[in-house]
DNA sequence: CTGAAAGCGCTTACAG
DNA sequence: CTGAAAGCGCTTACAG
């Protein structure tokens, strides 16, 4: 019935005695660097230990030398939320990029509220991470001033705030493309769905697409909401009830695909009424009955950069912070 | 420029000179079960020792504790891919239930492949998690079997497998309650998107839905499907061909949401001229301009009631599975 | 090339 | 009630 005692894992100790040499020199064949070993031991010697090493299945125990070194090879990654698919695929390329580099990365919920950021912050600061990644910093840049003056390592991905080092989307760039693809299609009275106030990502697609608007002289009505599909809908529904605009940039495909069904909920045609585009290109906005236009991110790879920024933060330096290409798939919900 | 250093965290040490006493006090005290506290120490000595605690921001190491404990308290959890919202949600569970036991989580893609999925354990394993969730399980037996061989501590999640122990939801009732709900609208020709072929999910759902089927003479016709929106549209395109049913179920609302479009592109009117059911009820099925019906499935839950097993396999015990109930949501997408 | 020793920060029998 | 000591599994100066 009950489960068999599992076998203690071998240890130096153990490949030392089966090898007859010291401990310390199995330390430097195993575990050092390649320099390191080769100055340790003989070619015999080093490729017995390696065999015993391989016959005992060692593993090194990364609680010991995290106490030994100080370094837990561990980054904390905090986001709004893990089932929003941006996130999510931010997080995956964090992921890989950290795999990569022998780090282990774990991910928290912050649900975008400031007690939370603090309270995951402490819990990862306790596990003793290397440094942190923030996918879900505020643009009053509050939260990361504290960080920063605590000397914790830290980089932000997504969302940018204050001068920290960070790898978002060019936004503002992305909000353009979409307001110059409606002004080709002679869209003059224009709507936005303008996300969150306190993440960067609306209001720099927000401020690109007004701008691009207002060089010609036009005005765009604006309204906040969540990035969220019903949030989409409410603020699509006050849009057309309000200012009736032709053409509509929700600064998320989510809240795009809410707005497509304001906008059919209101007897108009997606697409042939009213044009409607998101952000993000989410794999479902091509896939969609009425196919979305987006602005595609690179999400994956600004996981990868943002966890390579991060080491070399943690190398001591202070880099610079990147913005990412976006890139415009048109498609049928713009379709006129 | 360059960052100033952190300081050292305190420590046991720390706490026991200033206080006067000694560190295994202190570690009674501060770490200690309150019993083991109250026996460690006078009122006033303890009071003493945690008021220096708190001035010092005292937080244990967990890399010391790990080594001297032998227990990690990390869990490893296993999904196909976390950019899907159901394994996202269920993530979201476990993390809120290991928080609640003082227990870490980490979780990794496995992408449904065999040789990832034994990469990733053989990773989780060597930072000597206690235990793992896997939410990846194929239904062939064959990794989870080796796992158990090895006596690995583990629970399965969403999908079940062999006789390990699992929490899911009640896949088969779940696939009946879309059939009855087929049945009363009067669909007599029906097709199932099944999904993939390994996944107890998929073939769960659609037996229940096919066997509700045969109990009125009926066959469906079932074709097997990527988890995604591009499969679930050629499935559809295929279903739709080949044999012309009036009601598809696809046993995933993405799966379901490129069957809409393909319902769409075949100029056939999806809930009037043909019934489309799905199931999860992720967030998007109930805002989608045809609002998708689906079966609602406690994903959220089925984490926190994962972790809850795990709790008791670490314990020692060889618990029951669980399966937790579905729920049916009618929408317009079934509307005749 | 190889070893002996100290120490990272904890917990926990053992002793009083 | 409190302390002294051993040890978890590593790494890394120091010495030869």
């Amino acid at each position: 019935m009950g489960r068999a005692e599992r076998k203690r894992p071998a240890t130096l100790r153990t490949i030392a005695q089966s090898a007859g040499v010291d401990i310390s020199t199995v330390s430097r064949v195993l575990n050092g660097s390649p320099e390191d070993a080769a100055r340790a031991a003989s070619r015999e010697t080093a490729d017995a230990i390696r065999e015993w090493a391989a016959r005992l299945d060692y593993r090194p125990n990364p609680h010991a030398k995290s106490l030994r070194t100080q370094r837990s090879n561990l980054v904390g990654v905090l986001v709004p939320r893990l089932s929003d698919v941006v996130l999510a695929t931010i997080y995956e390329g964090i992921e890989d990029a950290a795999a990569g580099h022998g780090l282990a990365t774990f991910v928290m919920n912050s649900h975008d509220r400031p007690a939370e950021q603090r309270a995951r912050t402490e819990l990862a600061l306790s596990r003793r991470v290397d440094g942190l990644i923030l996918g879900d910093a505020h643009h009053d840049g509050e939260f990361t001033g504290e960080l920063a003056e605590r000397r914790v390592p830290f980089v932000l991905v997504s969302r940018h705030a204050g001068e920290h080092p960070s790898v978002t989307c060019d936004d503002y760039l992305g909000g353009r493309l979409v307001a110059e693809h409606f002004l080709e299609l002679g869209h003059r009275r224009a709507g936005v769905i303008a996300g969150e106030p306190f993440a960067s990502t609306g209001i720099d697609r927000t401020a690109g697409f007004a701008d691009r608007y207002r060089a010609e002289g036009l005005e765009v009505a604006t309204v906040h909401s969540g990035f969220d599909t019903a949030g989409g809908h409410r603020a699509a529904e006050r849009l057309l009830t309000e200012t009736g605009p032709t053409a509509i940039f929700a600064v998320n495909d989510f809240a795009a695909i809410g707005a497509l069904g304001a906008v059919r909920d209101a007897g108009l045609r997606p697409g042939i009424d009213v044009a409607v585009a998101g952000f993000n290109d989410t794999p479902l906005a091509a896939e969609l009955p009425v196919p979305l236009t987006s602005v595609r991110s690179p999400m994956h790879e600004m996981g990868r950069r943002a966890l390579e920024l991060l080491i070399t933060v943690l190398n001591g330096q202070s880099p610079e912070s990147e913005r990412l290409a976006p890139e415009l798939f048109v498609r049928a919900s713009t379709a006129r």
